[in-house]
RNA sequence: GGAGAGAUGGCUGAGUGGUCGAAAGCGGCUGACUGCUAAUCAGUUGUAGCACUAAUUGGUGCUACCCCGGGUUCGAAUCCCGGUCUCUCCGCCA
């Protein structure tokens, strides 16, 4: 969330900011007149408890009788605080409340769009494959292998689950296994491997709550949430801590299933496992200090499309617009890969394998992430950023109908192999 | 799941209604002494909010914070109620 005194004391650049993001002046001037008189409530209240305060303290020495007139003046302004907290706990409550759903302050690089279409591509890799054939979607080339068993994901758990199968379960096992290796061994992540539920608190310190509650599984009974993406769990980590500068940057990839209830999306990308309520995904995450975060966006973002580097498949990064990014990083950059067969009959489609986002401070001031710049300097919050590094149903979309054969096989990636008992193909038998 | 014990400042740990933001020790910082280190001695040392002050990174005052949320009281670390977490013992279990 923001800081009430930028607000304060930066509100019309904040108004500039925040129109980008769709927020209109008024908001911002409401936000500001009720902070204003909270803070009123709040210093007068002050001084009536000092009052009282000083006069308890005489009265302990005076005489019994002396002390009934003045406990009864004293009761009654106790009485007012009383009224008085009431009213100031409902407006404090209501700023808080509104700071928690207000977007994040775009960085200035952020192209303005409403569309995808407003997206700006800043990097591309790989090349396109060419096929002698007609390409089929990913569905039927995994059908056809026995390998993706859609009709018994819906038997189980009802639309928009899926099973998969005997080398379609091991490949999606290998890709999870490479890419945890790659981001271990050559980016220099730390494993983490965090609870798949966790309690409110986590997802309002990265901003699920109370914004986005209709996206999550929730247990009522132990007010426990299934986490949507490991993000919330592995930045979580640092909640209400004070970090030292030489720790800093943070490094963490995690391997999680990702649960969400795509209530916003219904009907859409109904066919094959593009979008489902439960998918696994590799998460980095990394926290820093202010003056780094740019810095550790572009390499985290480069550490993404890697992954896509290394397993053969074209792909391009974009830089997210104003309307499409999410509404509390300050800066998001896409990575889309190419599937040939995805729309079915429409042909291909740029596929979101991964979203590399910085945060600034949001998250850690909903959280309390901090650092001490140096001993004994005041501690100061920490920068978060995240990214998926991948998201595995989508890479096992474009390995299947970019690395589909004539003959209806898979060819495996090379830098799968070894994960996979050097298997080169996956075939019917 | 059952029974019991507990939660105090960076750490250990006292404190059972007012003089407690909190003893003592450790640690940290500053200074003195010492050729350096160590030791010793002296001083100092929590966080946040707000107001005032306009002071090259400050100062003064008030308020809040002794797990969290309520309550009693003129006054709560201390008493009462609810919750969370930790530890010990028993049970169960991959």
């Amino acid at each position: 969330m923001l800081d009430i005194h930028q607000i304060r004391d930066n509100t019309d650049d904040l108004k500039r900011a925040l129109r980008r993001m769709g927020v209109g002046e008024q908001e911002i001037d409401s936000l500001r007149t009720l902070d204003q008189e909270a803070r009123e409530l709040r210093t007068e209240m002050e001084k009536l408890r000092a009052e009282i305060n000083s006069a308890s303290k005489e009265l302990a020495r005076l005489t019994a009788e002396q002390r009934d007139t003045r406990r009864a003046e004293l009761r009654a302004v106790g009485d007012r605080i009383k009224e008085m907290e009431i009213l100031c706990g409902v407006k404090e409550q209501e700023i808080r409340d509104r700071l928690l759903v207000m977007p994040n302050i775009p960085d200035p690089r952020v192209p303005d769009g409403s569309s995808e279409n407003d997206n700006v591509v800043v990097r591309t890799g790989g090349i396109r494959r060419k096929f002698t054939f007609q390409p089929r979607p990913h569905w039927e080339v995994g059908e056809r292998l026995g390998i993706l068993d859609i009709d018994r994901g819906i038997k189980l758990s009802g639309s928009r689950f899926y099973v998969l199968k005997a080398a379609g379960a091991a490949l999606q096992r290998a890709l999870i296994s490479f890419m945890l290796s790659m981001h271990i061994d050559q980016h220099g992540y730390t494993e983490v491997y965090p609870p798949y539920v966790v309690k409110r608190e986590c997802l309002v310190g990265t901003g699920q709550l109370p914004k986005f509650a209709d996206n999550l599984y929730h247990d009522a009974e132990e007010d426990f949430w299934l986490v949507p993406t490991a993000e919330v769990p592995v930045t979580n980590l640092h909640r209400d801590e004070i970090l030292e500068a030489a720790q800093l940057p943070i490094k963490y990839v995690a391997y999680t299933p990702c649960f969400r209830r795509e209530k916003m999306s219904a009907g859409r990308d109904v066919r094959g496992i593009k979008r489902g309520h439960q998918f696994d995904k590799v998460e980095m995450v990394r926290l820093c200090s202010a003056a780094d975060s740019n810095n550790q966006l572009e390499e985290l973002t480069a550490n993404a499309e890697a992954v896509c580097a290394a397993l053969g498949l074209e792909y391009r990064t974009v830089l997210v617009c104003t309307g499409e990014k999410g509404e509390f990083n300050t800066l998001q950059y896409d990575i889309e890969m190419w599937a040939p067969a995805s729309k079915g009959e429409e042909g291909g489609e740029w596929l979101e394998v991964s979203s590399c986002s910085s945060f600034g401070a949001y998250q850690a001031r909903r959280a309390n992430i901090r650092y001490r710049p140096s001993a004994g300097a005041r501690p100061e919050f920490v920068h978060t950023l995240n990214g998926s590094g991948l998201a595995l149903p989508r890479v096992m979309i474009a390995i299947l109908e970019n690395f589909q054969q004539e003959d209806g096989s898979i060819e495996v990636p090379a830098v799968l192999r070894p994960f996979m008992g050097g298997r080169t193909h996956i075939t019917t038998s």
